[in-house]
DNA sequence: GTTGCAGTATACAGATCTGTCTAGTATGAT
DNA sequence: ATCATACTAGACAGATCTGTATACTGCAAC
């Protein structure tokens, strides 16, 4: 059976993922339970547990499956240029995008990461994010040419987490259009275009 | 009897208070149930119930508190210099401070806003926080004689923020640094030393 | 046709949660 | 002395939580 091919039928376990990812991610982690996840995946309490063993790994399998989704949406905006200042705006771009959408309601790895109980195994989905955002920063600074762009990367992380704070607390994109506005400011400083 | 004068014994509602300021903002609000927050007070049921009424506003008290002691901080910074750059940039050094404290998990008030279920009164809380602080730097911006004060502020807010979520994702005070950092030059920008 | 796989439906165990209730104690004011 | 206040101790109700167990169904492969 090839279900890529056929796809005929939802899998239990694709169903339980998109229920986990709207419900955890609108109401938290902690107060929604594993019956209201089967409910709305309509799928079998028995099915979670053969799948993913236990709520801990649907939690992890659930953020593992939104940092999939970030990567691809930002890669894939990548890829619309080949300026590494375009690019790195670009990412911005994705944020602002994002956090416009009514139904945002911040990084779902902050929100997870409030959560948990000190000691989760889920903490490293959340370690993983933020390396690859770092590294991704990291490496557009350099292709931008900054002077230090280990600096100039820990800065843009900076905006990035501070649009997402925003965007979750505020209800709003306006945090976004600043970060992009002051990544902006920012890399015309690291080209040295502005340079006392 | 004058409890701030004699203050022989510390009132349920403050042992309350603090058990709960220890463990929903280390632990997680919904993971902490309310046995242990009066076993940890070493207070009775009936106690927490007469004096809250319910576990909601226990929340709503814990961040109220929460919210009282980061103005004082602020506040108690701010009183040590007349000048407003150094007012501006010692915001930041409390937070670079607190942030970078082991026991610093991030902020409260977006830990607390991830755990709520949507329509919560406790937002009105964590409102109440976000007003403060952006027109704390509103108000500090024109003073520094910013050419668009509310630009600043909100550049300055998505910093404060950013440096926040770095504390409670990487556990380190770093991003408070780089904040800090970045709050110096933007003010140089703003206040025009810098322009082109 | 039989075997194995994936899934459904549902009852249940055991723990834990919020909130209520009763009963009793210590203390200070009048 | 009495009375209100603030508090303690703990049983209890009722809901809800995670996770397990049982019994059944549809389907595809061999």
């Amino acid at each position: 059976m090839n279900k890529a091919a056929v796809s005929e039928k939802v899998s239990a376990r694709d169903r339980l993922l998109a229920a986990a990812g709207e419900l955890f991610y609108e109401e938290g982690i902690n107060t929604v339970g594993i019956d209201r996840v089967i409910e709305h995946a309509g799928v079998a309490k028995a099915s979670l547990y053969n799948t993913f063993g236990s709520k801990d790994e649907l939690i992890r399998a659930y953020l593992h499956t939104q940092l999939q989704a970030r990567q691809e949406r930002i890669n894939a905006r990548l890829a619309k240029s080949d300026d590494p200042r375009a690019q790195l705006l670009g990412v911005f771009d994705v944020m602002r995008e994002t956090a416009s959408r009514p139904e945002f309601r911040g990084c779902a790895f902050v929100r997870a990461s409030a959560e948990l109980k000190p000691g989760s195994a889920v903490k490293v989905v959340c370690d993983e994010s933020r390396a690859w955002t770092r590294a991704l920063f990291t490496r557009l600074a350099k292709e931008v040419g900054a002077h230090n762009p280990h600096v100039l990367a820990d800065q843009l992380v900076l905006l990035y987490d501070g649009a997402a704070v925003s965007a979750q607390m505020d209800g709003s994109g306006k945090g976004a259009v600043t970060a992009r506005a002051l990544a902006a400011q920012l890399l015309d400083i690291a080209q040295g275009l502005r340079n006392l």
